[in-house]
DNA sequence: ACGTGCTTGTGAAAGTGCGCACAAAGTGGG
DNA sequence: CCCACTTTGTGCGCACTTTCACAAGCACGT
């Protein structure tokens, strides 16, 4: 489920604040889900809460971080090494979590050789030899929307079968390859429609409003 | 529809090319959708097309835009100038699709009067003052997740309605305001979640195959 | 030992979204 | 003018998700 690292976030926050135990509905409502989905959800890994009391922070966390295949540490390569990508890189909210950023690539000579967040940036075209000896399982992609395309299918080439991409294309790639896209612009999008929508809808709104008072 | 935007990038690329006309088929290949799909989709917008040609792409684009409020343009104001705030300050893509970013705010005294992608970095005390004065009406959040909430707030208060959230918290808001929220950690734990799947599904499928030969 | 009060786990109902498949509508050739 | 071909718009069934509602289960006080 895609609603399982929500959870394990709310729960790591609950276990900071030292809280031991936990009901369904106190954490539904810190996850910002239904308590009966949230119920099914962990029902549905097998999970053991007690009838009564809710379920042990600390035994979640680890059922969930096990489900999630955050047990074992996942190599991470970034390609694209420009404002975003550097700000991926520089982000220290993976490592604690089970995802070591393993290697950066650009294909600008220029950038090939600094050194971004401890790691010397290599050139595109040793792709293939990184994933293979760094162990390589997810790449991401923060290039310009022209380059994406090629890259995802060196990465799937090579074997990576996991792609989270922030350029702004619908990357094809063959089936069993995991791709998930990340669009800054699309979610201005969303909410400039939601926006919209909503300043059209007042303006109906107060009619109606009036409609109703007849 | 949360579908529109990506119609339209689609559609964008197509005019780039010079394409004038456009089946329903070709357009869900592009944007990697079914085309039934997309094709109710545009239908719901009172679109039209002409049955035996397709869609005319300019007036689709338009129509698109039109729907997403993109002919107007919308002031965003990002709070929190880490790594992740300087990276969206910098990156270009928006001011061409009708979002400006109009304000760059931040706690930290030492950022403050910083010039980030030509703008200065102002401190958060005055967000209200900036809202009211740039007409800001997206709120983008960049900050450490302790600090969300409050900001969140102090957006909402100044008639904020619409926040694009980056950090890992889920954020409490009245109804009528609209949230959306981008979790990076988040999406590499799905993407671990289906390797891992994927990496089970392969011994548990070999298993099964040699059942099936029973 | 027993009843009371919570909380989980889940069956069943309601809701949502997706895609097939086909009728309606337009184009172009003869 | 008519016919064959293409493509849109949509009714319908299917599968999945979400929510309600309640029985089963556990803890704790008496």
């Amino acid at each position: 489920m895609a609603r399982l690292p929500v959870y394990l976030r709310a729960l790591q926050a609950l276990q900071d604040r030292g809280t031991l135990t936990i009901s369904s509905e106190a954490l539904a409502s810190a996850a910002g889900v239904n308590s009966a989905k949230l119920r099914k959800d962990l029902s549905h890994l097998g999970s053991y809460g007690t009838r009564g009391v809710g379920y042990e922070v600390e035994y979640l966390v680890y059922q969930i971080s096990r489900e999630l295949g955050l047990t074992q540490d996942w190599a991470v390569a970034i390609v694209g090494i420009g404002n975003l990508g550097r700000a991926l890189a520089n982000y220290g909210g993976f490592g604690t979590r089970g995802f070591r950023i393993a290697a950066l690539l650009d294909a600008d000579p220029a950038m090939v050789g600094q050194n971004v967040a401890s790691l010397d940036v290599r050139h595109i075209d040793s792709l293939e030899e990184v994933v293979r000896t760094k162990g390589v399982s997810i790449g991401v992609i923060t290039t310009p929307a022209a380059a994406a395309q090629g890259v995802a299918t060196r990465f799937v080439e090579a074997g990576v079968a996991s792609i989270l991409n922030f350029a702004p294309v619908v990357l094809n790639v063959p089936d069993g390859v995991d791709v998930r896209k990340v669009d800054l612009s699309i979610e201005l999008q969303i909410l400039a429609f939601h926006a919209q929508r909503r300043a059209d809808g007042d303006g109906r709104g107060a009619e109606r409003a009036g409609l109703e008072l007849m």
